[in-house]
DNA sequence: GGCTACATGTAAGCGGTTACATGATTTA
DNA sequence: TAAATCATGTAACCGCTTACATGTAGCC
């Protein structure tokens, strides 16, 4: 069963919802380690519901409009704490143009080097900057309660990552200047 | 044009090699920023061939065997040279399952969590250790010969991001210890 | 002679993106 | 009443993985 399974089961497992909703919750919260998109989304809801994993209620929007409410089952609930509790290996890393053209950048000045890095680094800043913007939704650092320690976990990954990439970009920038 | 395309390009603006010997550079040198299988390689580079941006000589190993050398042509190079100049941006953050599970462990106890923690903790600083290794392949730190310096970039960027997993991973299991 | 590595391809299928398609509801 | 948002779907396509398929060369 593919991961995209899981992340539906395990956003249900939170609150029901329809699969429109759920479309928004991968692009606010899950967005910085996965993403759904409504049309891949409402296919797999149905193959969910046909395995039995989630079922629907119809609410009426208005006069007409059926909106499915998605909820998990019992079952579901079951097979998304197997996939919960199983450790699953570090996959190769991903693909990451930005490093494919470094690894490249031996054919370019380092003044055409040093624009791209610079441009790298600014994108990186501020990303990092609006993560840390986030940090004041937190109750406490760490929090006590489990769901919101899960957020902070997760935003605190988010973070070191984003240090990460500045003060490697920081670091070849440096390199770059010496030369 | 997909960026496995300029892959190859880069890869052939290094030297000449077949589609087998590709494979394995993607296996060793590139498997920490981009991978490609010889069955996505061979169809690439017909591809490539047809519009001229790569061509091959066909070599005689042994007393039959036909291997194909392919060398990228000099509007091949133009083509990639194109790519290497133009900055693109950072795209929305890549799918990490791990993270994925971590977001959903406040359903899991303490100690579940932790030994997910644990064993991947295990797998980063085993990697870290590898790529450390490693660091003697360089000339000096950082190397003064453009194309080594990028190795070493590439590298150094390999190792931030691991440090960088270990100490995440670090505070969430001292996090889970005070719970 | 047998095993491993070299060498080149194709086919089926999966996960994901982009685009197509439709219509209701809410808000300005 | 027009525009934005809510809401649900399908179709075509792309990149990549896994598996299928074949045969040669070098080494022990």
């Amino acid at each position: 069963m593919s991961t995209l399974k899981y992340a539906i089961l395990g956003v249900l497992s939170r609150s029901s919802m329809t699969g429109y909703d759920m479309a928004k919750e991968f692009e606010t919260s899950l967005f910085e380690f996965w993403n759904a998109k409504h049309s891949q989304i409402y296919p797999e809801l149905k193959n969910l519901t046909a395995e039995g994993l989630v079922a629907y209620d119809i609410e009426i929007s208005g006069n007409v409009l059926e909106k499915k409410l998605y909820s998990i089952t019992e079952k579901g609930r079951q097979e998304f704490r197997k996939w919960e509790l199983t450790y699953h290996k570090l996959q190769t890393a991903s693909r990451d143009e930005f490093r494919l053209q470094m690894y490249f950048a031996y054919t370019l000045s380092p003044g055409e080097r040093l624009a791209l890095m610079e441009a790298r680094l600014a994108e990186h800043r501020q990303k990092l900057e609006h993560l840390k913007k986030k940090e004041t939704q937190f109750s406490s650092v760490p929090p006590k309660q489990e769901e919101e320690l899960m957020d902070y976990m997760v935003w605190l990954g988010a973070v070191i990552r984003e240090e990460g990439n500045c003060s490697w970009l920081e670091t070849c920038i440096r390199c770059c200047g010496e030369t």
